[in-house]
DNA sequence: TAATGGTGAGAACTTACATCA
DNA sequence: TATGATGTAAGTTCTCACCAT
């Protein structure tokens, strides 16, 4: 962090944050009210573990603007079967030639004949064309599926299966929904650890502004009193949210004068340390 | 009241990458 | 080590429901 030179005054302001155990909302939402507008924090660097990094820096190291690759298959080849030649050999639903692979080792020969012939009622309209159709998930079916997402956000193939089985889906099906559910939650969680950075950003800049403030009553009072006996600069501190300056004996008595000297290798900690003086 | 356009949610899809046999 | 199969994350596309006009 880049503060502003503070002359040869031999003193020095060093501001950091400690963010232990951040909260980590590993829960899946209720309301899913996800926001979809995407807060620029580009200096930010938010992780979802416990313990999120913030780095604040200046500039430059924005983000990676994704240029993308796009190949819309639609526009590409209107032919469905060329289309579902043309499609990922992981992913695709309606293809039958490619994406079927994987799956079809999970699958009994009755349940890949069931799933073939509701892909194809579902896939594909009176018309024979390729629609793409929109499953709405009944109440129950997402209940059930949330809650099996609660025990495990991830499923093993007999697990898909099973609950395929139970909600009378296909096991694509499930394993997208779980896919999106995944991501849904990442995405939850992301807005919170930015929420939680920008509000640390804030009071570190608040903390900042202060510490400036005390410094320049500092200087004044060491220039307005030559003679007085300096107090070593460090063992003044202002609390945060009384204002309160803190120093002297008080703060000398407890500690080494020159402990807090040293660069402190942690951040303050807006909501566990409210004031470290107090 | 029906038609229409905008928008958000989420299901489905594509691609890239990691892992494993 | 190379290779193919597989699973997952990330990003995108597209459908549908809802709402305002």
């Amino acid at each position: 962090m880049g503060l502003p030179d503070t002359g040869n005054s031999g003193l020095e302001l060093v501001l950091g944050l400690s963010l232990s155990g951040a909260e980590e909302t590993n829960s899946p939402s209720k309301a899913d009210n996800v926001l979809r507008s995407t807060m620029p924090c580009p200096n930010f660097t938010a992780t979802s573990n416990s313990e999120p990094s913030l780095t604040l820096g200046l500039s430059g190291e924005r983000y990676q603007a994704q240029v993308p690759r796009k190949v819309d298959v639609n526009k590409a080849c209107e032919d469905p079967l060329e289309l579902s030649r043309q499609t990922s050999p992981h992913s695709a639903v309606s293809s039958f030639s490619n994406g079927r692979v994987k799956r079809e080792r999970d699958l009994s020969s009755e349940e890949v004949e069931a799933e073939r012939v509701s892909s194809r009622v579902s896939d594909e309209d009176e018309d024979g064309t390729n629609a793409r159709k929109k499953l709405r998930l009944t109440k129950e079916q997402s209940a059930l599926l949330e809650e099996s997402f609660k025990q495990h956000s991830t499923l093993n193939p007999k697990q898909k299966q099973a609950l395929a089985r139970q909600l009378k889906l296909r096991p694509r099906q499930v394993e997208v929904w779980f896919q999106n559910r995944r991501a849904r939650t990442k995405l939850k969680q992301t807005e919170v650890d930015c929420e939680f950075l920008k509000k640390c950003c804030e009071t570190l800049t608040d903390e900042n502004r202060r510490l400036q403030k005390e410094l320049q009553e500092l200087k004044a009072l060491k220039l307005a009193q030559p003679m007085y006996m300096p107090m070593p600069a460090a063992t003044l501190t202002m609390c945060p949210s009384c204002e309160r300056l803190i120093g002297g004996s008080d703060a000398a008595s407890k500690k080494s004068p020159f402990s807090s000297m040293a660069p402190k290798n942690h951040f303050f900690s807006p909501f566990t340390n409210p004031s470290a003086a107090c």
